[in-house]
DNA sequence: CTGAAAGCGCTTACAG
DNA sequence: CTGAAAGCGCTTACAG
């Protein structure tokens, strides 16, 4: 018995050495014409009928065998801890696949949970499959330890930053970000009372739904805002706490309580959209209405800034672009190690206007 | 020069014959040892030398090699128009993974934008990788044909069903979800004034944005709808058309539209979510509150139900439970062909109350 | 210009 | 009980 009476194959699938017999060539002559090697300088005649051969067989080489021999597969994983499966930050997936498209390459989709147990398994499992390479994701933006099984292929860092020097990651430009933020308001004639909504309180590192993620986006977006505030020879009214997850229940509760304090804000700025829209509940409930009482600003630019009314302002964050560039970077084999910084863009929503009169 | 000279491999990983080398064994015996064979007999002590062996040199066996011998690849793909990149729908991926976590195998995500030549191109290059099955899947529920190329490979279809009888498809219970929807009205008091929110104007099947989809779920719900209020010896009191697509702002103004008309609505059932959403933009600027002055339910259960106050009850779209479904039916080697229907969850909001007195 | 041969790293029927 | 050999379907240096 031979391996092909237990192999799956055989199931009608053409093999190379049928296109050699049909055409009556040998199979490396095939397998040159087919992969347009020229400097075999092949008869114009052999690859008019090794062409044909494989035309009339339907002939499609099979990718594991051309894998186990050249030792590359032409798939490249996307490892994440929920990148895949959640619908936040989803439209990475989408820049990704863009690039690959490209490059003909296909995509493993490898969510971990956060557990790394698991990572290990999958990693090895993808280098087991000989991965031309890996890009490493976090949902949100943050700093990673790397895995030491990453460094068995290729990677690049989306979404998320390590303590190494010698990694390549792509993030958001979060600084720039809450400068835009913060000059959005002051073009529209903002100035003294500036309130940002969303800080954690004294101690806490983040929600406990992300186990203490300690996203980078607050720290850097507080830092964008301080800067181009006192630029404009200003600075946050103040900071607003948000309990736990920067959700629509926690943003209105925490403005709610701002409202209710005697504080006088003319613009919030919010941590996200979420928040934002939060925001807006207990603006109304207050008798508030945005723009003209109250001008709101927040990051994101999801869904949520189009599902209010007016709709929400919202400093975009750029998930397509991140997964793009990060793609493209692992394909090209890039060089320098270093941090991308990908511009998250304004997304106009008719929620900031001249403060009122009376501030 | 042999190949091992020109392999991307002997980049340091360790390979079964320098396990048996170790070992002092032959290879076969590292192979059966590893593989968990015990019809072979071997005694305790090669196996666990062999063990030992492996355990020292850290050896993990390469998976393309395996596959090339054996035929299966222990990788499942999921192709479809845009459920990978989309952030509607994308659950679909968790579920999908999370069958595919117990089984141990790794997923391709593989979005064809619609483009059939693109999905031909991307469905041969996953047959060429030899991957052990397909799910075939749609963002929203949809019939469509099965490409030819998807027969090379056992298939399910997630979220679409197609004409053809030999195929196993996993669908929400879209009429199911109907009467859900319309019972929940019922059972608060609603009768004869309940109003469907999001039929096609005449002639359309379906926005621009997603080319006459034809969703199955408008026809499905609104029979499911029909069914209920038939049996509690009533009927819709009208249906309220969108344009074009079912989003926020179409509600918001079929909505207006409608009570512009001198319609007496006591509860709207609108056909998703951003319908139900611009619908209460319609009623705060009408001066109605919800749930007082009027009821609404939706379909979907996405984020948006609650970024709203009240929050929104929605019958959901299972969409974790239509992935997981699907793929374990995929690895079970499904034999029935039929249709699976997966139930749909009403999630509760505050959004229905009894009818006003006044109706 | 072309073909025979080796080899990628596994699995497995078969002979001892 | 164990080992040598064949084979999965390719690619490629090398000999003619």
């Amino acid at each position: 018995m031979d391996g092909r009476s237990q192999g799956q194959r055989g199931n009608g699938r053409v093999t190379l050495t049928e296109v050699a017999k049909r055409a009556g060539v040998s199979r490396s002559a095939v397998s040159f014409v087919l992969n347009g090697r020229t400097d075999q300088r092949l008869s114009a005649d052999t690859s008019n009928r090794v062409r044909r051969a494989a035309e009339e067989l339907g002939y499609s080489p099979n990718t594991t065998a051309k894998t186990l021999r050249t030792g590359s597969s032409g798939t490249v994983a996307l490892v994440s801890d929920f990148i895949g499966t959640t619908s936040f930050a989803n439209s990475m997936v989408r820049g990704v696949l863009e690039s690959l498209h490209d490059a003909d390459a296909l995509l493993y989709t490898v969510d971990t949970q956060g557990e790394s147990s698991l990572e290990s398994r999958l990693l090895l499992s993808l280098i087991n499959r000989d991965v031309d390479g890996i890009i490493y994701g976090s949902m949100f933006t943050r700093t990673v330890a790397v895995p030491a099984l990453l460094r068995n292929a290729p990677f690049v860092l989306l979404n998320c930053v390590s303590d190494d020097s010698d990694t390549t990651a792509v993030i958001p430009d979060e600084v720039a970000a809450g400068a835009t933020a913060a000059t959005a308001l002051l073009s529209a004639g903002h100035h003294d009372h500036i309130w940002f909504v969303g800080v954690f309180p004294p101690g806490a590192t983040g929600g406990a739904a992300w186990h203490n993620w300690s996203p980078l986006a607050l720290a850097e977006r507080l830092q964008g805002i301080d800067t181009a505030l006192s630029a404009a020879g200003t600075k946050l009214a103040g900071r607003a706490m948000i309990d736990d997850d920067w959700d629509v229940a926690n943003g209105r509760s925490s403005v709610a309580k701002l409202l209710a304090s005697g504080a006088t804000p003319s613009a919030l700025i919010c941590v996200n959209d979420a928040v934002g829209v939060g925001a807006y509940q207990a603006l109304q409930a207050a008798g508030l209405r945005v723009p003209d009482d109250m001008s709101v600003i927040s990051f994101d630019g999801s869904p949520l800034t189009t599902a209010v009314l007016p709709t929400l302002t919202s400093v975009t964050l750029p998930h397509e672009a991140l997964g793009r560039l990060a793609a493209q970077l692992l394909l090209s084999g890039t060089t320098v190690p270093r941090i991308h910084r990908v511009p998250m863009p304004l997304t106009l929503g008719h929620s900031i206007s001249t403060p009122p009169a009376t501030r």
